[in-house]
DNA sequence: TTGTAAGCGTTATCAC
DNA sequence: GTGATAACGCTTACAA
């Protein structure tokens, strides 16, 4: 039953099926497909020796059953899907791809494989999540990048397919996400230069209403308020696009200032190193007459020598994986168990914690 | 027929089949569902009044045909797989994200999906190559960063899947291909920077035997021999691993000599970085005293105002998969046409050419 | 313990 | 022009 070429041969470059089916194992075994069937799915069902000789002719003939033959039986497709962003210009973040990677990892650890699409924009994304879901090529979707008044989240239980997200809106509780504790990220590198003496501190972030930036400020704001700075740190606390260029003019405005700060915290790297940039060009030598921390760790951190808060983007990954799996079709596998004891079953959200990297950029022991 | 849960609504939050089945449509036309699939793939063979009832069916019930059962059918599973590869620490490449992307809208564009995943080594990846190829889950394949020795090629050509590469090796041309023209790419770096009056032009590259690096400065090279400039060059050639460090090092080590060269061509914007690093350590002005380029044009080349070579990806995905497209088991889609007149037919690869883009590293008019 | 039968949703073949 | 039949490869009852 293996298909061949009218030549003979197994199916050559072009594909065809040059694989062994079921039913050529059987053969090979001297049983039904069902015995095979049931090596596979349900060992001890079988005779120890029928066994044996099953499953020598399954490596004999390489046999993989066939996905879409089990996705049709089963009603699905062990597939997860996700959209792929692109490049953003002027941002030099790495997230998403590292994400991308250790969902990769992750979903192949539940016998998962990861469906990547990319969509012009958020009507097309929810277009091809309806698509995807009702042709049944994906059985859950994660979500990037979940903001403030995000409404996918929301069309996503609409769409009614399981999803989780990285990321979380203002209120929802009510689907299934995972997200790095930016508040406490922020509150980590307020507490990094409060430590080391610093007493005018200055952000650079984002326009208000996303998450992430809000949070990253309000961490640092917290604990700046514990330390009765907020009077000292009052006007040190611009907005701007994530773009190098705006961090090149907002942290130009804030040394030029009369009192400048002499510590500065950006959102992101890319603006932290439009900073650095603005430092430099005033003839400040980062790590002596300034302090300088972004969030991401981005490689470009490294080149900077910029202190930097990383995000838990692995744990993150495998976090959504396991907080799926209840509601994955394919119900056969156990989750993964846990580093961390946990409240897993019952959560809807999971808040994972980054580390601040130190380097050079903030490692000054003080201030002016 | 619509699957339901036991309440009698649709299937929730949790899955199931929530679509519905040709079945569905035939019975709401009150056709079989054979008219409903001649709708579908041959219109022509079915009444115009049949077909705007059947029409009107599908859309009133969302019906979109069911993956699984299409690839069992017609064994294809309409799905090209790739590796994704991890981050490299030290490496500021985004070259592969892009690639990613771009391969993701190409394949949209020819009605296929893409999955992604994750190795560990090449052992690992062409094991999951087979696995995939053998279960049905993947059609075809893309190899990225294809070296001068790599035995991926051949290993796939024995696999028997079809496959095409970003990127060849030293000598195969029993395989698909596509690759940018490093060898256009150094010698247009080397043009832009005899043109502006230098004669003693370093590099910092890789070791000997990655083809990209090679062919970089073999087309370097060649000009500077068209130029009679090898032997000022002489001895200013320097090579090491990609990462920033080595960039510095090596870098520091050509503006030390006793007649430094006045413009360094990096093998990637990761070691030009590093060169950057080190002529800026040396109190040199970058894009006054000393000319740097490098390769791939980064987010961080902009950051650094540094000129680079940028490669077309989004071109090179494109290409990948018109070369893929008349190997694939679902024929019916024709090639997209070309955008240039071409000989794609008869190719077994393709170069395409990169650009300079010129930034302030190596505007100046002319070297001291 | 093993085998037989049926069906997942689709489409190619062949009657009508 | 339309509809019945069969088959893709697998697995879940159920029968032997």
């Amino acid at each position: 039953m293996l298909k061949r070429d009218k030549d003979g041969a197994e199916a050559g470059v072009d594909g065809g099926t040059p694989t062994a089916s079921i039913a050529d194992v059987a053969a090979a075994a001297g049983v039904s497909r069902q015995t095979v069937s049931n090596v596979l799915n349900a060992p001890h069902r079988v005779r120890e020796e029928t066994r044996r000789r099953v499953e020598a002719a399954i490596t004999a003939l390489g046999y993989q059953p066939n996905r879409a033959a089990q996705a049709l039986r089963a009603q699905t497709s062990r597939v997860i899907g996700i959209r792929i962003e692109s490049i953003q210009i002027d941002s030099l973040t790495t997230v998403h791809d590292r994400f991308l990677h250790a969902l990769a990892e992750a979903v192949q650890a539940i016998d998962h494989h990861l469906l990547v699409f990319a969509a012009d924009d958020p009507d097309d994304e929810i277009g091809t999540y309806t698509r995807l879901h009702r042709t049944g090529a994906v059985d859950a979707f994660v979500l990037y990048g979940i903001d403030e008044d995000d409404v996918r989240p929301r069309q996503m239980l609409h769409l009614g397919a399981p999803f989780a997200t990285f990321g979380r809106t203002g209120h929802d509780t009510d689907h299934l996400w995972v997200d790095v504790d930016d508040e406490t990220g922020g509150a980590a590198v307020a507490q990094h230069l409060v430590a080391r003496g610093h007493r005018r501190i200055g952000f650079v972030g984002w326009p208000e209403g996303s998450s992430v930036g809000d949070r990253r400020v309000a961490g640092l704001r917290g604990v700046l308020d514990k330390h009765d700075l907020l009077g000292e740190c009052a006007g040190l606390d611009l907005r701007g696009q994530d773009e190098i260029a705006n961090g090149v003019t907002l942290g130009g405005i804030l040394l030029d200032r009369p009192a400048p700060p002499t510590a500065v915290v950006a959102a992101s790297d890319t603006l932290a190193v439009g900073v650095v940039q603005a430092a430099r060009a005033r003839g400040l030598v980062v790590g002596r007459d300034l302090a300088v921390v972004g969030f991401d760790d981005t490689p470009t951190a490294g080149v900077f020598d910029l202190s930097s808060v990383r995000q838990p983007i692995e744990a993150v990954a495998r976090s959504i994986v396991r907080a799926l799996q209840p509601h994955l079709p394919a119900g056969g596998t156990p989750p993964q168990p846990e580093t961390e004891p946990s409240t897993s079953e019952v959560f809807a959200g999971r808040l994972l914690a980054p580390t601040l990297v130190v380097r050079a950029s903030s490692a000054a022991a003080t201030p002016r």
